[in-house]
RNA sequence: GCCGGAGUGGCGGAAUUGGUAGACGCCAGGGACUUAAAAUCCCUUGGGUCGUCAGGCCCGUGCCGGUUCGAGUCCGGCCUCCGGCACCA
């Protein structure tokens, strides 16, 4: 009963259906091949085609939809576009699961989250749609690894790696979410192998430094990124074995502190440890010792915060500066791959070491004090001190301080040439091979002869071919493909054989912006010249959980292919809006286990697809969570369904004159609110649509709806013309019923080919203005005063007023402040 | 532990650069219409208090203090929550 009450004043259905193929067959959001006017690229992020959509795509691509449709309407030429990220683990996992090929589960799924999104109307241009995994688009993704190949930016090397024994792949760094696979959740262990990279640690500098030149982007993925990064800068030391004599090199933030190194530990997987010469006893332990760590993985090693552990090796080291002689450990809170594998120990001012050295009584020693007047006392000390502070017992720098003192150390290093300034990098190289069926084939070729020679270029895309047996097994089931593997090697001509590896899917998801720019290229990944017309991304809408994967991947893309001369912008995006998500009404993330999903698919069907939007607009700005019950949509519904839309349709039938222009003194007295109000609402949405700021966008139309009043004279061209302008404002939120009152109120063609409404600047205030006068900063009272009355005259109205005269009461006027159309503020004594 | 961000009515939230806190909406209550209900429309709605019912006064934006004529907004110190990183030497 409810619905019919609904249907039968505003039938969803039928307008939302008509306008949607109106703009199919108008090509209203193609872009355009060559840009003419300002452009504007809206970019949301492409989707993974592992189901249908769900609540946080709809509310991702309608806020970008909102966007690019108010773009057009300020004139832009605008790209829209989507496409798929159909490559990678999480397909391959749920075809699996179904027991279906990965293809087949794909394209079926793609075909299914197409239809849906086709039917939210959101304007993207579907000509330029992209699927990662078609061999049109997989070539130049091969195209790009050959280009790093070639700049000896992609490159095999042996390592510790994270191994999925679920997934059975290899995965890179930021895959690994507390120890485990970012998509199965299995533990993570350590592998020693041999793997491609992408060496992303040679644009570590400019990743970071360039973060300052993106004032469009928030505060937050920002810092995530640097941290991630993880930039410091320090000094390296050579401290030398004493046996041996070989050269053990360590990395230090501290070499202010090097007068207080007590021992030396090596991580457990350190080379080094084979060349000591142990034996007897400490042999034995330390052989244990490793083969313990090596199990324990990564997740156990990082958690045991509290108690650090390790075991002597019998040799000593000797600090160059003072030619002490000082243990050597081995310890597993020392991270094999930070730094040099190897760290000299400051238990007097580092936490862990001065754990450590009260665990196995190494001894301590102070070497800098806090300030010239405050000394530490080793024998009350629970912890160490690790802040900065003046050097002593430290020979000849003694006396210096901080940041002087570790430059002063570091300089006598160099000169006695056992020491460099040194920066070091949390960032790890991009680990990208898989071995897993489902992604983009490695383009190379290993010959005996030559080693890995790149696939020529004119021989891409390196296809991959259709196996039947595609399930996971340790290593890439392409490499039981003789068809597939066995090749000759481009270079020599010899018998040779196929990388049999993929590409992580994160490979194809970092160019897939440029893709779009020119889909149907067939000789280049696009063109240099459109890029450049289209590039940078205007606004890059997406979740925040790829701040530091993709966020960090593509924007090393851009700055490669901008060192290589394919684009003109060292950074891709120059805005970036990160929404928020949406909730079930109790807070908790919508998941099928739960059984708390709410559809899009549903909801659009019951309520219909403009109001499902400013519900969803409307209930949050789009940066915050959103919570989501049927109580979201009530308020917007009943403004469309019980005012705005009956309002328009009681034009349907009349033929007013909507061309008007006004003029604010010409308009008798009783219009003149309307048209002010009017002009406040046009400014505000304005600004809010700059700032994403939906909900109150939404919030001034219904004010305006809410003064506006046309019973009384329903064919008042002001009131003719308010209606048409609020039509335009809130049609990028709710476009298939702004389309539907745009004509029936006899506007001819697409209202997003209309013109955004101005503010006429002269009518947004009235001639006489309320301000608050306020006694001693309290608000004490209203006066109406004229627009330009100066500061003088508003004190003699205020005199006159009686209410706040009796506040000023026999005090004496101290001083007032006058904020010209707000407030007055007088301060008595 | 470190680094971000946030804390405003019963609820979602507004207040864009320090200038009338609580816009807009939900919920709730009251009224109109109706045989009745739903829907719709109108009114009330931060707390306390005085009231001749016209309106007034006090308190109030996590807590404590500060700057200022004036602080939700700025500064200092806490508390709580959310997010990120986490043995990075």
């Amino acid at each position: 009963m409810e619905k019919s009450a609904r249907t039968m004043k505003y039938n969803f259905k039928e307008i939302e259906s008509r306008w949607q193929k109106y703009w199919e067959d108008n090509k209203i959001f193609q872009a355009p091949e060559h840009p003419s006017r300002d452009t504007f690229y809206m970019l949301v992020m492409f989707a993974y085609p592992s189901g249908d959509i769900h609540m946080g795509h709809f509310r991702n691509y309608i806020i970008g939809d909102a966007v690019a449709r108010y773009q057009m309407m300020k004139g832009k030429d605008v790209l829209h576009p989507f496409g798929w990220d159909a490559f990678g683990l999480p397909a391959e996992r749920a075809a699996i699961q179904r027991g279906l090929h990965p293809a087949e589960w794909t394209y079926k799924n793609i075909e299914v989250s197409r239809n849906t999104l086709k039917k939210t109307g959101i304007s993207f241009d579907w000509s330029r749609e992209v699927i990662s995994c078609d061999p049109e688009y997989y070539k130049w993704t091969q195209w790009m690894f050959v280009q790093l190949f070639k700049k000896g930016l992609a490159c095999q090397k042996e390592g510790l790696v994270n191994w999925c024994p679920e997934d059975k792949t290899v995965l890179a760094n930021e895959q690994v979410v507390d120890g485990k696979c970012e998509r199965c959740h299995t533990q993570v262990e350590k592998k020693l192998q041999t793997q491609w990279y992408f060496k992303i640690t040679e644009y570590a500098d400019r990743l970071i430094d360039d973060l300052d030149k993106l004032p469009g982007w928030p505060e937050n993925v920002k810092t995530m990124q640097k941290e991630w990064i993880g930039r410091s800068y320090g000094a390296e030391i050579d401290f030398i074995i004493k046996e041996t004599g070989e050269r053990l090199p360590i990395y230090t933030t501290r070499p202010d502190t090097i007068y207080g190194v007590t021992f030396m530990a090596l991580a457990p997987e350190s080379p080094i440890i084979g060349r000591l010469n142990l034996e007897g006893k400490y042999k034995a332990d330390v052989e244990a010792y490793r083969r313990k760590a090596v199990k324990r993985s990564e997740i156990d090693r990082a958690a045991a915060t509290g108690e650090k552990d390790g075991v002597f090796t019998g040799k000593y080291a000797v600090n160059p500066f003072n030619g002490e002689l000082v243990q050597l450990w081995v310890a597993d809170y020392v991270l094999a791959h930070y730094g040099t594998g190897a760290v000299m120990a400051v238990p007097g001012h580092d936490s862990r070491d001065f754990q450590f050295a009260k665990k196995y009584k190494i001894p301590i020693k102070i070497v800098i004090h806090p300030d010239a007047n405050t000394q530490l006392n080793l024998a009350e000390m629970t912890d160490a001190y690790t802040e900065y502070g003046i050097m002593v017992n430290s020979a000849h720098f003694d006396g210096q301080f901080g940041q002087v003192a570790i430059k002063a150390v570091t300089e006598y290093a160099v000169k006695n040439n056992y020491g460099r300034f040194k920066k070091n990098f949390k960032l790890r190289d991009w680990l990208i091979s898989r071995q897993r069926y489902w992604g983009a084939p490695i383009p190379i070729i290993h010959c005996p002869d030559c080693g890995a020679v790149g696939v020529p270029e004119e021989n891409l895309p390196v296809l991959l071919p259709p196996v039947e047996n595609y399930l996971p097994k340790g290593r890439s089931p392409l490499a039981d493909v003789p068809e597939f593997m066995n090749v000759k090697c481009p270079k020599c001509g010899k018998a040779a054989q196929r990388d049999p590896d993929t590409m992580d899917t994160f490979v194809c998801s970092s160019w897939y912006y440029l893709r779009y720019i020119d889909p149907n290229n067939v000789s280049e990944p696009f063109s240099r010249e459109k890029a450049t017309k289209w590039m940078p991304i205007n606004r890059y809408v997406g979740g925040i959980t790829h701040a530091t994967g993709h966020l960090i991947y593509f924007r090393f893309f851009q700055k490669f292919l901008f060192d290589i001369g394919w684009v003109k912008d060292p950074e891709p995006a120059s805005i970036l809006f990160n929404h928020g998500m949406v909730m079930d009404s109790q807070g908790e993330v919508m998941s099928k286990s739960r059984g708390n999903v709410v559809s899009p698919i549903t909801l659009m069907d019951e309520r219909g697809v403009d109001i499902s939007r400013l519900g969803m607009f409307f209930t949050a700005p789009s940066e915050k969570e959103v919570l989501w019950s049927d109580d979201v949509i009530t308020g917007v519904e009943k403004f469309v369904i019980n005012r705005f839309y009956p309002m328009v349709e009681s034009y349907r039938d009349s033929n007013p004159d909507l061309k008007q222009y006004f003029k604010l003194n010409d308009l008798p007295e009783n219009e003149k609110a309307a048209y002010i109000k009017l002009n406040q609402t046009i400014k505000k949405v304005a600004e809010d649509s700059e700032r994403l700021q939906f909900n109150t966008m939404i919030s001034a139309l219904m004010e305006l709806m809410r003064d506006y009043s046309p019973s009384d004279n329903k064919n008042d061209a002001l009131n003719d013309y308010i209606i048409l302008k609020s039509i335009q404002l809130i049609a990028p939120m709710a476009p298939h019923m702004a389309e539907e009152m745009w004509a029936v109120c006899k506007q001819q063609g697409s209202i997003f080919r209309s013109s955004w409404p101005l503010a006429d600047e002269s009518a947004l205030t009235f001639d006489t203005i309320t301000i608050a006068v306020q006694v001693n900063g309290k608000l004490r009272g209203q006066i109406e005063i004229k627009k330009d009355t100066s500061e003088t005259q508003v004190m003699d109205v205020v005199k006159k007023n009686d209410r706040i005269a009796g506040y000023l009461g026999e005090g004496r006027i101290v001083k007032t402040i006058y904020i010209p159309g707000k407030l007055l503020n007088i301060v008595i004594k």
